[in-house]
This record gives C-alpha cells, structure tokens and sequence, in this order.
DNA sequence: TTTGGAAACTTAACAGTGTTAAGTATTTTT
DNA sequence: AAAAATACTTAACACTGTTAAGTTTCCAAA
C-alpha cells in the first residue's frame, strides 16, 4: 500500500519545511526572537501544527543543533589526510576555530545555549553528537602520546583542556566579552593571533624530551 | 537642607532592595525565570516602580553582574603573597574555576549569558569589571615573560588564551556539554584533574630553556 | 494655611511569548 | 453511507517586558 507511504512522505516533507523555515529565521534574528508563531507563518501554517511534528520549542532547535554536528563533521573530513596527529591536532583547533565563526549562531547552538540541551536531558544518548565529536579528538590525543607527547597526563583529562581552550577562545568572542580586553580591535585578528599562540604552545609541550 | 539627602538615601535604600530581591530570585531560579513581577512582588511595589530605579531588565542585571565582578577580585586577592609569578598563575587558574562552580549562576551572568553585555555595548566603558580582571591575568603573564617563559608569544595573546582555557572547561560545564563525554561522572573531579593537568601543561611551557 | 508643583508610585494596557484543550474539516476504512 | 482516524485550526491560558497616563504623597513658596 504506497497511500500511507506517501503520507508518511508529505508527514516528513512538512517536518522538513518547519525545520528549513526555522532555521532560515534563526540564523537571522537569533534564538529568542524566532518564535513558533513566526515560523508557522512563513510556511503558512497554524502555531499549533509544529507541536504534532515537535514536542516542544526546544525540540525542534535540537534537531538544528544535530544538522550543526554534521556539518561540523563534514569540516573535520579533510583532517583524515593528516597522518602526524601532532598536525592533526593543530589542524583541528584550526578548523574549529574557523567553524565557530562562519556559523556563529550555529556554534552558539550547540555548545552555548541552554536550549537544545533541555531537549538532552531528558533522553541523554540524545548527545551522540557531542560524544562523537569529543571521541575523535580524544583518540587524536591518544595517538600523540602513543608518539610518546604529553606524556604523564591523563588522554581525557588532555583532550578536555584542548577543546576548552578552542570553545574559550571562541565563545569569549561569541558573547562579546572580549570588547576592548584586547587592544586590537580586529577581532578576527585576536583569534587568528591566539589560534597561533594556542600552536605554539602545542609545540612546547610536544617535545618528546 | 537635610531633608532631600533623606530622600535620597530612601531612593538608594528602594535600589539596594530591588538589587537584593533580584539577587535572591536570580540565585535560586535563573535569569529568564526572574520576572520584574516577580521582584516587584517580592518587594511588595508595582512592577514599574523598578524602571523609575533601572533602564530595563538588562540594566538591572548588569548591576548584578558587577556585584560578580567584585566578589571575583576578592577572591583573586589572596594571590598577592605569591611572589612568583609562574606559581601565581596557576593559583589563578585554581581561583577562577573554583569561583565559577561555587557561583554558577553568578558567573553565567559574568561570562555566557547575553542580557547584562546588552547594558554594556551602548557604553563600553561599562565592561571596566571585565577589563580589570583582564589586567591582572595580562601583567601576570607579562612577569613571567620578564623572567623568561612563553619566550617569543605575545603577552595578551597568552592571556587571551589561558583565560579561555579556563573559562572554556567551566563554561562547557555550566551549560552541560559535559554529560557523557568524559567518563568520569563526578562532574567536580573532571574539573580537578583539568585544572591540574592545565597546570602541568603551564609547567612544560614554563621551560626557561 | 492654603495652593501649586514636583516626585513617587500605581493602573491599565500593548504587543508579544510558549503551550494546550477543544473543535472542525478532511480523508480513509469499515 | 456511517464510523473512525488523521490533519489541521480556533480560542484561550497564563505568562513576559515595557510604557503612557493617572493618582497619591510630599515639600516649598505665596
């Protein structure tokens, strides 16, 4: 019976619609400015329609939250060609970085805000993404102290600091507090600036003794 | 005439009572759950009596986040009898994470959340707190630069860097994205052995050479 | 002491929010 | 054709921050 196929199909094709439209509107007014009663306008539809397709508000930006994962995953892709996980490390703070700010929203998404995260807590394997993530840097990590760096620490522990210090960097300039901290007013410089700095301060710490 | 300096101070006493039943609901409940109603009830006042005494909702809550700012450089006053400035840094480190897991929801309102910066970006030379704070990390590094570490960086560059180590782990925290991503689910230990292993990261750099 | 005016405070409303219970069409199944 | 299930909407609830307009209280000059 391809009837209830294809009902299923126009099911999620307005899911699909309810998630293009929100989207559209968050990346450009922001999270608490976007709200149901916007959305169903732009796709034409009653405020209460998104609530047969998402639990609540939070829901439906999680489901973002996880296309930013991807997306984040996709980036990394090309860090598979960098055999020396030494350079691979520094590459992905690289691309990190670059990430966080091409989709600032974005990143604020799915590793600032509350929102999505109301959506986890409930049903915690809902963070697969993050997991996922995390893992790759962690065996990254791994694989450096297999080459004998960072030797004496804790893989996790390591991996940890590392990406706090890219989420720092990121998200003090994502929440606007680094105003007039630093003295270049480029902000895209200090990040650039301090990417560089974070590397040089890898090299210090690689060295095998 | 002291007639009108009473009335003054009874102006002051209305502020300090809003600020502190503001304080009390924020601490206990958070910022979106801290309605003016709320605190106009608490203080037994209309609602619009509080923006006889403050712009907006932002403006009030910047006035907290100042308070934060105060209790952080109390804090951050014991550092004065170390003399070294090596050993400083990293009892900084200590101090700043320990100030942000006793104070969630205080230094969310002094570094994550958005609503008290609102106050701040149409005058910039409110974020003072912000700056101050900066300082003292900043001539710390500058110290230890004098006695030869983090030969060849850039003094705010390794600031802005450190600073976003250490507010990156205990950002990533508050907001959660720490569930399942670090084995350990003693949440405080992940950030005990973080900080420590910060720390000895700070010591490889630390190499005179 | 009465009057005028400023200051302190409140009422009522605007325009919005997320969310839900109840109702109406529409479509499918019996 | 009647019954049942699906899709969708209306109307409402209980909130939110904020403001214009109105009221009360208080102090000073006539």
């Amino acid at each position: 019976m391809g009837i209830s196929e294809r009902k299923e199909r126009l099911k999620e094709d307005l899911k699909r619609r309810i998630l293009d439209a929100a989207r559209e509107l968050f990346l450009e007014k922001g999270y608490e400015e976007t709200s149901i009663r916007n959305i169903a306008e732009k796709i034409e539809y009653s405020p209460t329609t998104i609530y047969l397709h998402f639990k609540d508000k939070d829901a439906l930006f999680h489901e973002l939250h996880v296309e930013g994962f991807n997306l984040l995953r996709n980036k990394m892709q090309v860090l598979l060609s960098v055999a020396d996980p030494m350079e691979r490390l520094k590459a992905m703070a690289v691309i990190y970085v670059q990430f966080a700010l091409e989709h600032r929203e974005l990143y604020d998404l799915m590793f600032i805000m509350d929102a999505p995260m109301n959506a986890v807590d409930e049903d915690k394997s809902k963070w697969q993404e993050g997991q996922n993530t995390f893992d790759v840097l962690l065996n990254t990590i791994r694989q450096c102290m297999q080459q004998g760096h960072f030797r004496g620490m804790d893989p996790e522990a390591v991996a940890f600091v590392v990406w706090s210090t890219v989420h720092g960097m990121v998200s003090l300039h994502i929440r606007n507090r680094c105003l007039k901290v630093i003295s270049e007013c480029n902000h895209d410089h200090i990040m650039d600036m301090s990417v560089t700095t974070f590397n040089n301060m890898i090299n210090l710490m690689a060295t095998k003794e």
